[in-house]
Order: C-alpha cells, then structure tokens, then sequence
DNA sequence: CATCTTATACTCGGCTCCGAATATTTGACT
DNA sequence: AGTCAAATATTCGGAGCCGAGTATAAGATG
C-alpha cells in the first residue's frame, strides 16, 4: 500500500492551519471557518477529533500545551511537527499534479438513465439546468461579497474553479436534452426498454479477442 | 433525517441489474462489468455484499431462490421488491434532477494553494495539464472502442461527461497558470507568504454586519 | 436578575465501507 | 495427466467516519 497514513483532506487542512498558528482542535475549525474553507473541505467534528487523532498517532503533529480555563475542559494545543510540514508540501504537491479518478454522484445516475423512460429523463434533467443555475448565481453572490470584504483573490480561487464546473456541467447537459428529445438514433433501442419490446440490454456479442 | 435507506451508489447499480434479471451477488458485480459500469461506479466486493445484505434489511430485494452446484458455495439468488422499484426511480430522479455539493480533492488542495510558493505551484499545475490529457485519451479510446464493438451511445454516455468535465478542468488550470506567472497583482501577497516578509495569512477586518 | 439563545468545546456509539484473505473450479498449456 | 493461471464466489476484521448528544460559558432580552 503506497497510500498515505491520513487519507482525508481534513488531515491536510489540519495541518495547513497548524503550520501558520498552533491551535487546539476547535479553534482548528473556527480558523478554516474565517478562512472561508467549509465550502471545499467537509469540516465534521465528528471526524475533526478522529483525524487530530490520527496525524498525532502519524507524528505528523504534536501536543506543545494545555491550556485550562476554569471549569472548562483542557485544551490540548497542537502543532506541526518537521515530518508533518513535509507531509504537507508532499501531499499539497501530489494533489495539485495528478488527477486522480472520482465518481461524481451525476455520472453513476447518467450510466444508468436508461432505466428512466427517455421523455422523463429529458424533464428531470432540465430541473438540473435549473437547479445549476441556482447555484452557480448563490456561488458567485458568495465570491463578490468575500471580494467586497477584501479577501484576495489567491483565498478563493477554489469557487472559482467550482463555478467553472459547475458552468461545465451546465453546458454538457444543456446539450444532452436535445439528443434525447429530437435523435431518434439515440432513443430507439431506449424507448424499446420502456414499451416492452425489449425486455434486455441489447450488448454486442463479445468478440472473443484478447 | 431525510437520507436514504441504503446511500451508497453502488445500491442503485445492483437494484437496476435485479430489475433486469434476477441474480447471486457475484453474477450482479459481472452485469456491471460487462455493462462497463466499473469507471462511473466503485465496484468493491468488500461492500458489495454488506449493500446487498442492508438493501434486502431495507426491503428493496428479497431472495428468491437458493442454488447450490457441487462444493461451491451456497448462491442466493436476489430479486427485487416493489418497494426496491419505487425506490430504484424515485432515487433516479433525485440524482438526476438535483445537482448536489461534492468536495473533490483538487478543489481541496486549490483551497490551500498559498502553501506551496506561486512557481512550484505553476510549475505543478502544469504537470497536471500533462496528466489531465493523458487521461483524457485514455477515455476517448475506450469510447471508441465501445462504439467499434457496436454498444449504443446510450450506454456509454456518462463517459461523454467524464470527458467533458476532464476538457472543463484542464482549460480552467490552463487560464490559472498563467495568472500566477504574470500576475503581479495576485501573487504579491502569496510570495510574501513564502519569503518571511508575511507570517500571517492576511484576512479582512471582520465588519460586525450581521 | 432570571431566562433564553448562541458560542465554545468535545465525546461516543455505531454504521459504512473495504482490503486482503480464502477456497474451489475451470481452462490452457505442456 | 499435471501444473499454473484465471475466474468464481464469499467472508471478516477493523479502519474511518459522522450525527447527535452533552455540558459549560457568555451574551442578549424582557
């Protein structure tokens, strides 16, 4: 296994924001939060201690202080460790090199929209364009109003990445519908599946080549 | 909680083999593939089994018969219920007409690019560029191979939208590429960041606007 | 000053998921 | 006929993850 010991992108976040102040867990995510990084990075409590945990057990970060605060419970402050700053730019730098494979919700229901009947499908996916659109108008009202605060640009340039897939997204399906809706090459074998009068998956034959 | 019995996509997948035909789980994991659905579906004999044991606790499927040839295991041949056929469209149409927030990794590590010095950056993201072609033809051959082999487009389209999300995302990375490069502008704080003249990631002055 | 809400801070039980191991059968090749 | 690789078919332990709960402190409200 050449995986990496912590393998949710929380880990990485963690880490980013121990390098610049040590912290202990909670204000973790209060910084991610002024950071505006709830938007890319799932930030759950649940797994926030889970993963400190973790990269503690990793020697990627270490416990500098406890602090108490009257009846409080203590606080345990982290920081980055020399091997977690490695862990670090290694990881930052294997992220933003190699594309790796996902499996976006979208394409696992597109490789099955034949079990929709086509003139559904077409409908169903125009509520899609609708919904994009809603989101990506909510999006960009987000990225002017950090620019009005005075947030740089380099701090949100990952919705502006968002909203370019998301616009990606938008234009692919906008193609889509009239393929369904007016190839009748496209539909036939489809509108068959609904009607009855094909009752498999027409496949080609396996060629028994190799 | 709104959430759906069983939420892995891999659940839907195996209810619309059972539509289809009645089946052991083994025999399910091979529909998909010669469906060619491992690349928009994660196909994991470790979950498919839990999901097929948690889809028949939900009700979705019911097993019909129980076969036995020789030595070889016991092979429960699952069907699926009414309930799993409603189940099976309304969650079709939810996936298709609802385009819900997903995290991927590289808008994670977008999100903490100021780590690593505006040249590497570059530097890294042109390597993706590389990365992000390669993979692109990858997936182009496969398409026409499908198509050579004579399976209809209507079986192979969601590979159309993993192209064209690939050919988004590498036009977007060629428009960042050179903003880091020469832009002045954005990258004048990144580069104090890294050169000492900056500790501090610089945030607006929070206004007490609410 | 009593109460209600919000922010602070963390814990825990349990479910989901999956890698790796296991074991048998079939087919291919010598 | 013997051996090896590939396909068939499933199990299981444990890592990872997270929702919901807990508890206190601070600030707001009447």
């Amino acid at each position: 296994m050449n995986q990496r010991k912590v393998s949710n992108p929380l880990g990485l976040a963690v880490m980013a924001v121990l390098q610049v102040e040590e912290s202990h867990p909670y204000q973790i995510a209060s910084t991610l939060r002024t950071w505006h990084k709830e938007n890319s990075i799932k930030i759950n409590y649940g797994s926030l201690y889970t993963i400190i945990t973790s990269l503690e057990k990793a020697g990627f970060i270490e416990a500098k202080d406890v602090e108490r605060d009257g009846a409080r419970p203590e606080r345990t402050i982290y920081g980055l460790t020399d091997s977690g700053q490695q862990e670090l730019v290694e990881w930052m730098q294997e992220l933003l090199s190699v594309s790796n494979k996902e499996y976006p919700l979208f394409g696992s229901a597109l490789s099955l929209i034949a079990m929709i009947p086509p003139d559904e499908a077409a409908e169903l996916l125009r509520k899609r364009i609708e919904n994009i659109e809603n989101r990506i108008n909510h999006t960009v009202l987000c990225l002017s109003d950090c620019e009005k605060q005075g947030l740089e640009r380099l701090f949100t340039i990952e919705t502006e990445y968002e909203v370019a897939l998301l616009e990606a997204e938008k234009s692919w399906v906008e193609k889509l519908i009239p393929l369904i809706e007016e190839s009748e090459e496209f539909t036939s074998t489809w509108r068959k599946l609904h009607t009855g009068e094909l009752d498999r998956v027409p496949l080609p034959d396996e060629q028994g080549e190799h």
